[in-house]
DNA sequence: ACCGTCATGTAATCGGTTACATGATTCT
DNA sequence: AGAATCATGTAACCGATTACATGACGGT
């Protein structure tokens, strides 16, 4: 079998467009946003413009076609390719070896909080720990809605299954923070206490003094 | 007080460097890649090229001044200004409400493993397992590395506090890893058997006919 | 002296982000 | 009819990634 041009490989967003278009059929960049923000939008930001301008770039690579509307809305219909589904299959042959990429300005914060005010930790944790617990009750909120779809069907859990799966991932990862975060917060007060000691001795000695 | 301008307010690499020089006190960007490929660099890619091209950018921004070495390997050498440790200040005092992105290629295969071939679930679940493990593993030896040199010195766990947080966020994000994937796999066995005994059951029904 | 790796930098490209802008629908 | 939101798109900027390229240093 003569081996495929690399077509330069493609981005992680192209393949996102490829799979929603594989798996959803002929869609529109509403469409593709929609989706995303349903799954890998909680923890993946892909801009609504992104969805915009990937598409015409696939097709410029002829992995997707494009079908113009006419009237009400012209919107911009994207269908894969015969060569498109290729080129998503032999990526999803070969399982990526990249390590995963967690950026997190919260994280980056307490890493450089001693440089700030006495507090700066304290807060940045007080904060981070909000936010991670709203995000992971909206996805125990989710589960809960996504299981009462699921199981009635009973057995077989063929369906919807990756949705599951990056609503687990979010779950996992949003628990790792939530204790991640508490035991900042801990060692904070710990740290407060133990500075709050010394500086009652320190006082008493200079009484005594 | 008047309010400073929000010199259209800096992106997270810039914090990265300002802290770096903060914290480390005058260095080389060469200096500046040592620090972060220790900590932060182990789930945050920044590339070595940011960290040459960044500084130069906050010297416009009068957050840093450089110094030219003359000799040997003309390095150049930054520093903070006042400026910029008022920057880096104020930005602290700011606690991030930005969500955690958390970019992963393996995640983004998994999700469109159903429109691969039938083993495409498991085999990308198995190369991420294996990812994961080898760095729960690594963070773990440096984890029991960085008590040695910590418990030593008794109480205070004032000094280099940051270093191991960053570890500890590693830590537990890897083992959150280490548990989606096990998990995936765990379910494609299940998936497995049931379609390996529906095909028995289908074959004996085929034989019997 | 040579080789390998460490160290240092620059340039070009390209993808992602922000900002802008406007057209449809729906609701009141 | 008007407001609000949904839907749709474009363009410019800028940061990040890649690739290239070379100089110093340490060991043999």
């Amino acid at each position: 079998m003569v081996w495929m041009m690399s077509t330069t490989d493609l981005s992680l967003t192209s393949y996102l467009v490829l799979g929603l278009l594989a798996r959803e059929g002929p869609s529109t960049p509403y469409d593709l946003k929609r989706h995303v923000a349903a799954t890998l939008g909680h923890f993946w930001s892909f801009p609504h413009a992104l969805l915009y301008t990937e598409p015409p770039r696939l097709v410029a690579l002829c992995l997707l076609t494009e079908t113009a509307e006419v009237h009400g809305r012209r919107r911009r219909i994207f269908s894969v390719t015969t060569a498109g589904l290729e080129a998503l299959r032999a990526w999803l042959g070969r399982p990526s070896q990249e390590p995963t990429e967690l950026r997190d300005a919260g994280l980056l914060q307490l890493f450089f909080a001693d440089l700030g005010s006495s507090q700066a930790a304290r807060s940045i944790a007080t904060e981070q720990l909000a936010q991670h617990l709203v995000r992971l009750s909206a996805y125990e909120a989710e589960e809960r809605r996504e299981d009462d779809v699921t199981l009635p069907r009973g057995g077989g859990q063929t369906v919807a299954h990756w949705r599951g799966r990056t609503l687990r991932m979010g779950l996992l990862y949003e628990r790792a923070a939530v204790e991640f975060w508490s035991g900042v917060l801990a060692d904070e007060d710990l740290a407060e206490e133990a500075t709050d000691r010394a500086r009652a001795q320190d006082d008493g000695a200079r009484i005594r003094a």
